[in-house]
DNA sequence: GTGGATGCAAACTCTTTGCACCTTG
DNA sequence: CAAGGTGCAAAGAGTTTGCATCCAC
């Protein structure tokens, strides 16, 4: 049986009032604003629970954290700033790439990312 | 001024000798079978000089150590087994995706990774 | 009151770095 | 022989886990 603990309930208020993948340390830190003695390894417990019942999708970049987002913002392409290191959500879009895969590899998900500078830094 | 070493060269002929992207611990169980001395600290250094050079490309994949192959395979995109964790080229297609980025995002790269079961774990 | 959840610190994994020694050019 | 490269071990970063305590049900 899983239980309401504050701590879970501002994790998840944190992610569902956000419009970018957080990493853990992101979350913890607004997180905190709310349950002030919040730890690091109990973000991590929940990020997990959350992702396992499908509430959280994640997104994976090169030589950093993995960023977490609402799943039910739906499938999203992502674009990582070179510069400031955030990750983005691109707009959604009907590309569905698994046509590109031989037929004897059993497709369940997929993830495209972009990486490039966001509009902030390329001026 | 860059050396040609016996530890380099090793590194560098087991990418050029294999056809799926390789972790730096895969990297140096293959490369000490002629450099036995080889240490990881020197494959993770030559593995960042060759990714720098632009000889290296990197995958990324959620959870696990990125994967480096030749560059000149050209663009990939890549598929990782969820049983057995290995990462797959997959065929080259000729999807540019970069038109789905809105334009005040300056793209220079993307990466598409796909998941699920490999022929051989599907079954 | 009982079992899930938390916080802390220690443990773990992956990667980088400091440093003395070695090797290439 | 000078500068770059190597191997080792220690240090860092990110994440997980053990355990005593806490608290939701």
């Amino acid at each position: 049986m899983i239980r309401r603990t504050e701590q879970r309930y501002a994790i998840r208020r944190v992610l569902e009032h956000t419009v970018r993948p957080l990493t853990p340390q992101e979350v913890l830190e607004k997180a905190k604003a709310t349950v002030p003695g919040l730890g690091i390894a109990t973000v991590y417990r929940n990020l997990k629970v959350l992702h396992q019942d499908g509430i959280l999708s994640t997104v994976e970049v090169p030589g950093a954290p993995a960023r977490y987002e609402m799943a039910n913002r739906g499938h999203r392409h992502h674009f990582q700033c070179e510069s400031c290191n955030r990750v983005f959500d691109m707009p959604k879009s009907s590309f569905t790439p698994s046509a590109l895969v031989p037929e004897n590899f059993k497709v369940r998900d997929h993830q495209v990312l972009f990486y490039g500078f966001c509009p902030e830094c390329s001026h």
